[in-house]
DNA sequence: CCAAGTTGTTTACACCGTAAATTTACACTG
DNA sequence: CAGTGTAAATTTACGGTGTAAACAACTTGG
């Protein structure tokens, strides 16, 4: 069978963007349904309608897509958490504790994206990647957090740290409940008791 | 080339098992310095100088040899926790976070068998299961903390949830710096915070 | 001594990520 | 308009994977 390739001769910016935007939005589906360690490149392709080695025309490798999706992750999980914030009427602690629910339902609700967000990325999240720029933006819907306990007469430093100790307890809540280590509902519980104590206005 | 096939006829339930410990102590240590998922069965087969296909009159597949070197890492990882909780004299308070750092620290010095230890492995823990069994282990060890709340006048449920809360917390925190998501010494940094307002005696 | 069964081996298959060669169809020259 | 260079997509090919199936070497029960 011959090829049957139908360009239109050195595609524009926005065409190659489009293509790469096509093919993250199926890989993120097919991420999602099945896990990115059980999605190949090939069936990538399949998917596309187009040959298994047209994608690396538009990405490094695979690596560079997964990183792709990464990034579109986070941007979703903190745009929700900032709708979170701005959908709560009430004071800080109202509004956290929406977040923290929110980013509870996000992670639960988005297994596998979830998992891919905060798998082993190799690299690290310097702020000057973009996927560490879109790790800051969801880290900083935390702050609303930390706001609160500065306006309480704490030190900025020590509140910043404490919001270490609560992404820490609502992302260990979550992946311990996807790795099936604890049993179904366990995050919700904890995000009730992490609530009762630590939001106390 | 023939076929060298040096047997001594239907080996011993413990030659079986010693060969199974065999396969999982170098698989443990090839896990460890590379990562489960960059180790094949060919990989381990012939640093066990033995066919690729042996393995597989031992082990069903390749899960199963996950499995069980799940297992070996729980059982290790839960005699830590007895052993820092047996070496610290003190109350119950100090006990714990001697446990809390024993537990930051063994996850940090050993990150891909922790990350294995608590990676998506599809069946629940069932506590049937050995593998329920050794997580339960290492839980129980997280015992002498809501037993400590108890002392202290709490509601055993509500100590038992606090529980879950601590661990979700130790066990965000390791994994969110595993992940190169928190920059490293942020574990430590929240296992500081924790210790200092969940343990005031 | 022979047939059956257990062990380990080799071989084989379908799949993977991707490097390299190949084909096609356009955008240019003349 | 013919010819050519080249970007885009394809096909092919390579070394790897997990593992099913066939096979060879041996021990043992009859």
């Amino acid at each position: 069978m011959p090829p049957t390739p139908r360009t239109s001769r050195t595609l524009t910016d926005e065409d190659l963007a489009a293509f790469k935007t096509r093919l993250c939005d199926v890989a993120e589906a097919m991420f999602a349904a099945a896990g990115a360690d059980n999605v190949s490149m090939r069936q990538i392709a399949a998917a596309l309608g187009v040959s298994p080695m047209t994608p690396y025309r538009y990405f490094a490798n695979r690596e560079a897509i997964l990183a792709e999706v990464r990034i579109r992750g986070f941007e979703r999980f903190a745009a929700l958490l900032e709708a979170a914030y701005a959908a709560t009427s009430g004071d800080a602690a109202a509004k956290a504790a929406a977040m923290g629910r929110e980013y509870v339902d996000f992670a639960l609700a988005n297994a596998n994206t979830y998992r891919l967000m905060f798998g082993e990325h190799s690299q690290e999240d310097s702020d000057e990647s973009p996927l560490g720029r879109a790790v800051a933006r969801a880290r900083a819907t935390l702050s609303v957090y930390g706001d609160g306990l500065i306006r309480a007469g704490m030190a900025e430093a020590e509140a910043r740290a404490m919001e270490g100790l609560i992404w820490s307890t609502l992302h260990g809540a979550v992946t311990l409940e996807l790795a099936g280590t604890t049993p179904p509902g366990s995050a919700h519980e904890t995000l009730r008791l992490l609530g009762r104590f630590a939001l106390r206005g």
